[in-house]
DNA sequence: ATCAGCTCGGGCATATTGCCCTCTGGTGTA
DNA sequence: TACACCAGAGGGCAATATGCCCGAGCTGAT
């Protein structure tokens, strides 16, 4: 069966060549689907979008350069009618919430067996929104958890100290500077760790990175 | 143990259906290759390395639970003349160093071509090690630059230990994936740290964020 | 005046670190 | 063949840090 009616004509968007030759091989199996266009930015994903008008885009929202959030909100602003499925690395339900936010009709993730990927095509094509099951699990779970909402908890003066934690500021400094005993840092460290529902210094730091009280780009810009 | 004289026989190993579905595909097309295994893990790719032994080893070093590296040491072990290919995400010239000390011959990115995979299998078919061209360069820059040059002190265990220290696995966990006990794993981490000349785990990660050990993104897509 | 909630820190049991050591097994070298 | 060397594993133990409890001064609202 070629070019019908019922053929799904796909355009594919992933930065890694291998990945793109996977889906090409999958979807070759698949009679009425058919990869009519492949991307490997975002730049490059709007331009063929609005050269092939793809019925539904498949897209990776880890890329290098443009990304695929960016690129899923311009090709949305062009067509509000467009079907894109994120197929990401990313177990994490933020980036599963960040796509759907921008636009995208599905979000599977790379770790899926091959007949997720399919079944999603399907559903979407029909304007079903879906999830893998691994994300949509994970996205329950933050709901019991909370996770974000937790920093809310902190006084100010917790906030303050767990900023200068997250610096790398030593126990001792953060005294000297605030003035207060060594033992009520460590102490408020302690409350902050048990506040923020996390058990090492490892974690809190990677909350602090999800949560963006870590200035990264500061960080990497230092000279040590 | 093989079929054809020239056939050569291929395991691939990575976590993601979808690519090593790319892979089978890009390498049917090469009249001389064949993959006879497939692993998603570490573990199951050196009990399948050991019923097949296939010539070559196509691995990723970042997957889920037991690591790539770890796997190929064990592999290396069990078959000095193991080849083995690491295709990996990570352009970070840390990660080829540390792969070729724990055995493999090769390192490829996945953002390379897919011809660059199949001239890296006939060179390391022949024994000779291949780097893929954004790493060479990426190698020659750290020569120059000379940042992350003291993770190269570290052995391919501490290494790896770090990787692990890094996500935020515990101790106790670390010590159950690589079968040693909790003490060592705290005493290489002290190692680590003493190498690295940090004296908290806060600024461990912010070295590791530094020398792209650890992955941001990946971060941010992490369950609670 | 009373209560609630932050801030500050002492006390103390337990866990973790820092630093040392031994032992093994593989590699290299004379 | 013997010796030396180093990575890896892990025990021992003192020094610290952590986890958790407590009480005391402040505020500010009821």
């Amino acid at each position: 069966m070629n070019s019908t009616a019922n053929t799904i004509n796909i355009m594919l968007v992933d930065d890694h060549a291998i990945v793109r030759e996977g889906y090409r091989s999958l979807l070759q199996k698949q009679d009425n689907m058919a990869v009519i266009a492949e991307a490997s930015d975002g730049a490059q994903a709007y331009l063929l979008y609005k050269q092939h008008n793809p019925d539904i885009t498949i897209m990776d929202i880890s890329m290098q350069g443009q990304g695929g959030l960016e690129a899923i909100s311009r090709i949305k602003q062009l067509d509000a009618e467009a079907k894109i499925i994120v197929f990401s690395m990313h177990q994490n339900p933020s980036f599963a919430l960040q796509a759907t936010r921008a636009g995208a009709l599905g979000y599977v993730t790379k770790s899926s067996d091959p007949e997720v990927l399919i079944r999603a095509i399907y559903d979407v094509q029909q304007n079903k929104y879906t999830l893998s099951a691994d994300i949509a699990k994970a996205l329950a779970l933050e709901k019991l958890g909370s996770d974000s909402a937790a920093l809310d908890q902190l006084t100010v003066r917790e906030f303050e100290i767990l900023r200068m934690i997250v610096d790398a500021t030593p126990t001792q400094k953060i005294a000297d500077i605030l003035n207060i005993s060594p033992k009520t840092v460590a102490n408020t460290h302690y409350i902050i760790k048990k506040k923020l529902g996390v058990n090492s210094d490892i974690e809190l730091i990677h909350l602090a990175i999800k949560m963006n009280i870590l200035d990264l780009l500061a960080l990497l810009s230092q000279d040590s």
